[in-house]
DNA sequence: AAGTGGTCTAGACCACAAC
DNA sequence: TTGTGGTCTAGACCACTTA
């Protein structure tokens, strides 16, 4: 007998549509052909084709509407938006982020105590479970177009005997300028991964289906390199780039 | 009628997994109840569970293994490897990537002339169509566990008057220090942006479902912020985060 | 009303892995 | 041999959009 050598047919299905929307065979914002329609030209049942679309949107290629069909998504334009990652320091002192969006809190931002996890420990290299004051906003600009999470951490043990013993730190970008004043020099560090929403957070920034989030966790040093704060950015992946200096 | 505040059931199953994975219910690296048992337990027929599997599968949250059962992964753990990015200088004038990994190429690097679409004529500020120099290569290190895929740019018009008019120019980074060798001072930028695999991404870089892909594009620039070439780079986003200083 | 995608049933048979 | 996930059929009915 001959190896089996043929894809399964929700593959093959799969397959012929990708190539066609990689191919300007189904332009990005366009319909494809209907589910009941994919089903009689390649002879199976209409399951069979939605397990090939549904592979599309984990993708991203492909987008369903109800009740107006599926649409092909432009694979593999340049981003809409880049923005700059870095942080100026103004001539009066204060900080600022480098791309100079202006952003707004769409729900106002929850101040909380968390206990340091593992990981977040390790970056601040304080001891795990250690208590950090912790701020949590939806951050909205250009009329809600643009959306992030933003969490804000800074361990208690870098606010003894300051004032801020006694009252809460702001949030960032002011506390920089708080930091900076207590008389540090204040440099910064990102580090960038990505992964799949969990669907709180797709819904929060408006993702759509097979769109990845990307987790930016900054951390604020002194020059002698002692971590003071970390910040927590989840933003979209689609039609968003960061870039950086090297 | 009060609002229908139904969810489906197959969202249903998905919810009660995908909480049992972030809650510790159902560790990471352990098998899930199997399908039939799913269906047993919620009272629905097999498609129905593994609609709900499916969805978890697109989100990276789990894994299924043919013959054995669907396996929990880890959720939100520090990656495994912090890849800082940047380019260094040595004493002798040899350019090295920060990471200071060393690279194999997993098949012979293939070197072709391309004309420049429109997104990469963008970035190196020259007419979309002219034609470039480029290297593909699919690289490996620490025994095949890490991957990448490397992309080196080069326009024509950056060559014109060298010697490179007659020889093909190294691929990066023995690129860089030719570069310099003509006279140029280097600095670089990088564009980072995430997206879902292709499947032939997907297979080179040995990617999970639900893993997303990481696109890193490097411009070096002169002095004058001339740009000389471009490299593109797509990493697995799984276990990688990467670095930078601001 | 007609067309679209969304949910679900109740099976069948196959391929692979472990015992 | 048994249990697992993988593929597929042939329907049914629903929810939503457009005309």
């Amino acid at each position: 007998m001959p190896p089996k050598n043929t894809q399964p047919k929700y593959r093959q299905i799969a397959d012929y549509l990708r190539e066609g929307i990689l191919d300007g065979t189904f332009p990005a914002g366009q319909p494809l052909p209907s589910e009941d329609a994919l089903a009689k030209q390649f002879g199976v049942t209409r399951p069979t084709v939605r397990q090939g679309l549904t592979e599309l949107r984990a993708s991203g290629l492909v987008e369903a509407i109800m009740g107006r069909g599926t649409f092909a998504r432009s694979p593999h334009g340049r981003p809409s938006l880049t923005r700059p990652r870095g942080v100026r320091r103004t001539s009066d002192g204060q900080y600022v982020e480098a791309d100079g969006i202006r952003w707004t809190d769409a729900e106002p931002p929850v101040a909380t105590r968390t206990d340091a996890p593992l990981a977040l420990a390790d970056l601040l290299r304080i001891p795990p479970g250690e208590p950090m004051f912790t701020y949590d906003a939806l951050q909205t600009a250009d009329q809600g177009r643009l959306r992030q999470l933003h969490r804000t951490y800074v361990p208690f043990s870098v606010l003894i005997d300051t004032k801020y013993e006694e009252e809460a730190p702001p949030p960032a970008p002011e506390l920089y300028t708080a930091l900076a004043d207590l008389g540090h020099e204040l440099h910064f560090t990102e580090y960038v991964r990505t992964r799949m929403p969990l669907p709180d957070q797709a819904q929060a920034l408006r993702l759509a289906d097979g769109v990845p989030l990307m987790h930016v966790l900054r951390v604020t040093l002194t020059e002698a390199e002692r971590p003071l704060a970390l910040e927590e950015f989840h933003l979209p992946g689609g039609e968003l780039e960061l870039s950086f200096r090297l």
